[in-house]
RNA sequence: GGUCCCAUCGUCUAGUCAGGUCAGGACAUCAGGUUUUCAUCCUGGGAACAGGGGUUCGAAUCCCCUUGGGAUCACCA
């Protein structure tokens, strides 16, 4: 193994990437990258019950999407390969069982027949009585022939790590400075489940030195298992990697993010409005039933979303995929979520990853826990947007709505000019879909409210704008053109003729007419896109619908 | 509760390790201005060293205490 710089990102596959997660990923692999270094990803899938290859799956396209590659790990897309696998821990069981041969050999590995249950007890006890619970090396009593018999009697049993007593628990960590606890403050910790699966300790130290890890760059909740582990290499002779521990990313209000908060929203709104089944029957009335009676019944996350679309609530972004979805570019989450806990000092902010590259170091990441600030990462992402040329705007608009608003990404000859009237004016890709809902309504089904703005643009003042949109829609008509130019060219003539010269007493009513809200791209573009014989026929439904509203 | 970690504007942070410019930037916010809607855009303003003790000529910076926040205490990772 040479002296090189790897580092790892080891996520456990019980679910989608989420933002913490990525951001430990984006630090490994600009370590990594900088040095001229490997970036390993391994999967941690020790916990049977928790694994599914979906959500394995999930997290490689969530990397991809981030721009993160990988030399080693599971195969995909170009990523993947490497020598020191396989990099799913579910496959490495043999290696495992070896080193823990040499920890059976050396007397520092031993069997424990308590169940759960017991052991439940005595944490009780423990707690009632103000302590921390440490496990009583019970098992060590046991006799060689009571062990043996227990074995040969197939009773359920875990191996426990017998600690050292004159183990140094004390490292030095790259973020927060030298760290120690006292020796009473460690157990003899399992190591082995019963199901004859490595716990995460006795995996991920020999993975760690089997895979040559030399930077280990985790979340703080690690902080305190890193004592296990230092004890474990020592026990195992192995080499000790660097340590970096990052806190933690919060909410505003200060709650951890997780993906909990999804849930909870959905649980506050359905409280809150005294809804008592699922709408429209989005979700099966068992799963509702079952999700309802307790907190900690999770709907799964198609669940979740289909609920959400059907009452109408927005979902908290968690995940990475939900950035994605909410149209945000990758290159600013990844840029944002580097700023959580990192800078690269001169008052630089924006940044792509080839300066995150360069520039990136353990020694400058912050102890402190952030806030994660959604005004924060839309402004960057408005600004990347506008960055962006106006070609390149438009492709990646079509990439997202080919995935997430497939009638936008159908508009075919008309896209193009879509992608142009929204660009400077958005600052997620949903954005763009969102102002532009009418284009994609048939002319047939639009609606209007009556709202304070719509209201005043049409039936307010002396002048009402209901009352110009005859006039408008006749010098419209008369067009012999339907160009911006035109269009343009005849809207302000009107507003010259009709409206003192005032080009909003007259834009507004007609994109009211034909938009049916208040807010849509400029009118030139807003009438071009929706072509002369939708524009006409919108306006005179409007009329009509209005007008109606004004006799009665 | 035990143990460990953390503490600069509302938020993310620079400055701390090698004490010495009115504590800098960004987002948010507020006040003006531009604009056919929305969103932009322009100009300007307010806004922080958690508290208390030390060390020092001098402390955001070093030390101690208090307070506050967090993590962890699994046969989950």
């Amino acid at each position: 193994m040479t002296n090189k710089v790897r580092t790892r990102f080891a996520p456990s596959p019980t679910g989608h990437l989420h933002v913490g997660g990525a951001r430990t990923a984006i630090y490994c692999w600009a370590y990594a990258r900088g040095r001229d270094g490997t970036f390993i990803l391994r999967i941690e899938d020790t916990d049977q019950k928790r694994s599914s290859e979906q959500a394995t799956f999930g997290f490689f396209e969530d990397l991809n999407w981030l721009g993160i590659d990988w030399d080693e790990g599971p195969a995909f897309n170009s990523c993947g390969g490497g020598d020191v696998g396989p990099y799913l821990q579910s496959q490495r069981l043999e290696l495992y069982k070896e080193h823990l041969q040499t920890l059976f050999d050396n007397g520092l590995a031993y069997y424990a027949f308590e169940t759960p249950e017991e052991l439940n007890e005595k944490r009780k006890q423990a707690r009632t009585e103000k302590r921390a619970y440490r496990y009583d090396r019970a098992a060590l009593e046991l006799s060689e022939a009571q062990v043996k018999a227990n074995l040969e009697a197939d009773m359920p049993h875990v191996i426990r790590f017998k600690v050292p007593d004159d183990a140094v628990l004390a490292f030095k960590d790259e973020v927060i400075g030298d760290v120690e606890i006292a020796r009473s403050e460690l157990d003899d910790f399992v190591i082995f489940k019963a199901d004859g699966y490595p716990t995460y300790h006795f995996a991920v130290v020999v993975d760690d030195a089997l895979m040559g890890a030399t930077d280990v760059v985790r979340g703080q909740e690690h902080l305190n298992n890193t004592y296990k582990h230092i004890v474990l290499q020592d026990a195992l002779g192995f080499e000790r990697p660097n340590y970096a521990h990052l806190s933690l990313i919060f909410n505003p209000d200060g709650s951890k993010m997780s993906k909990r908060d999804k849930d909870k929203a959905l649980r506050t709104f359905v409280k809150e409005h005294s809804i008592e089944s699922p709408p429209n029957g989005c979700i099966p009335q068992d799963v509702w039933e079952h999700w309802l009676s307790s907190k900690d019944n999770q709907l799964q996350t198609d669940e979740a979303s289909d609920l959400a679309t059907a009452l109408g609530v927005s979902l908290p972004e968690i995940n990475v995929d939900d950035f994605k979805a909410a149209g945000y570019l990758p290159e600013v989450l990844l840029n944002y979520l580097c700023l959580l806990g990192w800078s690269p000092g001169d008052d630089i902010e924006q940044f792509d990853s080839a300066f995150l590259i360069e520039k990136f170091s353990l020694d400058r990441i912050v102890k402190s826990p952030a806030k994660f600030d959604r005004a924060k990462l839309l402004a960057f992402n408005l600004d990347a947007m506008q960055a962006l040329s106006s070609e390149a705007f438009e492709e990646r608009l079509l990439e997202w709505c080919n995935e997430y608003a497939p009638e936008f990404a159908s508009l075919g000859n008309r896209f193009s000019l879509f992608a142009k009237a929204n660009h400077e004016r958005s600052k997620t890709f949903r954005d763009a879909i969102e102002t532009s809902k009418f284009l994609v309504e048939p002319d047939e089904t639009l609606t209007w409210e009556e709202t304070k703005p719509v209201k005043k643009a049409l039936l307010k003042g002396e002048l009402t704008g209901l009352s110009l949109l005859p006039e408008v829609a006749t010098r419209l008509s008369d067009l012999s053109e339907w160009t911006h130019a035109s269009i343009d060219g005849c809207m302000a003539q009107c507003a010259e003729e009709l409206a003192e010269g005032k080009l909003g007493k007259v834009a507004q009513p007609v994109r009211i007419a034909v938009a049916g809200s208040p807010v849509s791209p400029p009118i030139g573009d807003t009438l071009v896109l929706l072509g002369k014989e939708s524009t006409l026929k919108r306006i005179e439904r409007c009329m009509k619908f209005f007008g109606s509203k004004c006799d009665a």
